[in-house]
DNA sequence: CATAATGGCCGTATTCTATTCAGCAGAGAA
DNA sequence: TTCTCTGCTGAATAGAATACGGCCATTATG
């Protein structure tokens, strides 16, 4: 249904500045992208019609990136979650950036303020396949590894995603290894 | 939609392990979530009832969490990420973990391994914005800091996003501050 | 082995929702 | 004031979700 999808470190042209409504709506379909415009029309005060001209447009200006599925790794057998640093020092960037984006395990890739290094977040199904990831991602030309940690137990994992500053295509083999 | 929400603590009654056609769905679904069960279907090769019918066990069983819209942070202006460890010796767990869970900026909560610290991430607007946030934080009784670091750049976000080892209800006022 | 029961699929029918459209009202510009 | 633009409403239409009856394959059961 997304006419357009994202190309490489492609900056959206800049959205107008959103209203109160436009920031309500946001609010309950970051909640639940499930329910009719009429129901959505109800709960910021408009008729169906205008509500779904004010999602049509939120999705336009790329404040509405997509909608998902929110899935449990535990269903699909991914629960186990690491935090791992990777040096970044004599990299070209794109395309070192590029073969880590590949790998559909890597779910988020930081840079670190004051630092030379760049966050990833990896979800595996267990300590075996993420060794296998780590060292898959140390073949990678200029990629070497600082520090690392694995999550025990999530408390918390709020459905706010998005890519911020720049934006990489999110391949989308993805979908077929991943689940 | 969802009859049911999350209960504190709640574990899912261990849905049954799913099938080829299951794990297709789920990665068709957890790309775009608005797309039409008759085109689901063509995708998986089922009619429209039938991906339906699959698509409803995969809700009742718990493996799709939910479907949600993802916003980009710049559009409701909050595009500051950090990592930030607090250190949790010494806590009573449920309590503090449901304060810390309160605020809206707070992400994702983990518990790692081998250490004594737990890992927040937190999205604001602005430094000030995660100044005041932290501030707040560590009045917490039995938070106390032990080293955070600010995202300067984020390459890749991914939407896959959910509860795992145990999974705490999302505060529900969060619509309301955050957009 | 025969046969009943179950689960999952399909095609059709119906209900509900998204989407289009025409017209109206308020804000801002000339 | 008057024109224009934007965003809203309610009604009409197109389209999708959902319910239902029947079919087939697999599995349990006498």
């Amino acid at each position: 249904m997304d006419e357009e999808t994202d190309g490489i470190l492609q900056n959206r042209p800049a959205a107008r500045d959103l209203d109160a409504i436009d920031r309500r709506i946001l609010g309950v379909l970051v909640d639940d992208a499930t329910i009719s415009y009429a129901e959505l029309g109800d709960r910021v005060g408009l008729s169906p019609p205008a509500a779904h001209e004010r999602v049509k447009r939120l999705r336009r200006s790329g404040a509405i990136r997509n909608t998902v599925a929110i899935i449990d790794p535990r269903a699909v057998k991914k629960a186990l979650l690491a935090f791992v640093h990777i040096d970044t020092r004599g990299w070209g960037k794109t395309p070192e950036l590029m073969a880590v984006s590949q790998y559909p395990e890597v779910e988020e890739i930081h840079t670190v303020a004051g630092d030379t290094c760049m966050l990833l977040k990896i979800r595996t199904e267990d300590t075996r396949a993420l060794e296998g990831l780590l060292a898959r991602l140390y073949e990678t030309p200029g990629v070497t590894s600082t520090r690392s940690y694995v999550v025990l137990s999530t408390y918390l994992e709020r459905p706010v995603q998005p890519g911020i500053t720049e934006t990489w295509p999110t391949p989308k083999h993805m979908a077929e290894p991943l689940y």
